[in-house]
DNA sequence: CCCTGATTCGC
DNA sequence: GCGAATCAGG
């Protein structure tokens, strides 16, 4: 494969957008990671956290280096202050795995406080940073001058029980299971009325007397063990 | 081990 | 210019 200038271009786009190498090779195909690695330092594209280079350690000894020994770089770093890269929009993401998809919540209107609950007072206009416009995805640009409102922390919430299933409604659930109730499962995981029997137990044992019966069966003289008739193939299911 | 990006160097 | 091999940190 060559780089040929659409090639170079997703490159380019997904690396500026923070997808690793590899994804870029992936989405790429019939390159390596260290493909895409080598032509985006060719592109001049570099500069990105690194987790190698990330801790530059000004005197640490470098004992390995067999091979050439690179130029010194520029001198060294001053502290690191919080550069403003608030030019950088929040690009788009190319993780794996980020569905896109935001189902059922309503689209919160922009230039409305979203966490804000009724309850709350309202700041003042005054008190809320100047809203200059929208910027993608909905969040608010400020003013030069305008400092980010501390988040109010959320309102206590009361959580409420979830309300179990109609086709379970009376049965026992796996959050109804204690040592005094029947444990044997009556359908199958995953089911929508899977539930358990949840009839008294036999004492001493997980099992109603009924299902003991089913869990336990008494050791036979070895005279008067038969060899079970073979079932057929998957078996009959056993309720 | 896996992952990551950086670097080197033979082609 | 290309990319495998290697390095080195998380």
């Amino acid at each position: 494969m060559s780089w040929t200038d659409e090639r170079i271009e997703k490159l380019t786009k997904m690396w500026e957008g923070g997808a690793t190498a590899s994804q870029i090779a992936e989405e790429l195909g019939g390159v390596s990671r260290n493909a895409v690695i080598g032509k985006a330092h060719r592109l001049d594209l570099k500069a990105r956290p690194s987790p190698v280079k990330a801790n530059d350690k000004p005197a640490a000894a470098r004992p390995a280096a067999p091979k050439k020994v690179k130029p010194v770089e520029a001198a060294p770093t001053p502290p690191r202050a919080p550069e403003p890269q608030a030019e950088t929009p929040p690009a788009p993401s190319f993780q794996r795995a980020a569905p896109p998809v935001a189902p059922e919540s309503p689209a919160p209107r922009a230039a409305e406080p979203v966490a804000a609950p009724a309850s709350d007072t309202p700041a003042p206009v005054s008190d809320r940073p100047r809203v200059v416009s929208v910027g993608p995805g909905g969040f608010l640009r400020q003013g030069p001058g305008d400092q980010q409102q501390p988040i109010p922390p959320a309102p206590p919430r009361r959580l409420i029980p979830a309300k179990p299933s109609a086709e379970i409604a009376g049965k026992t659930s796996l959050l109804d299971l204690n040592d005094r109730v029947c444990r044997w499962p009556m359908g199958h995981p995953g089911e929508p009325d899977f539930h358990f029997c949840g009839d008294k137990v036999n004492p001493g044992f997980p099992y109603c007397v009924d299902h003991c019966g089913r869990a336990y069966q008494a050791q036979l003289p070895r005279g008067a063990r038969r060899a079970p008739p073979p079932l057929p193939f998957g078996g009959p299911r056993v309720r």
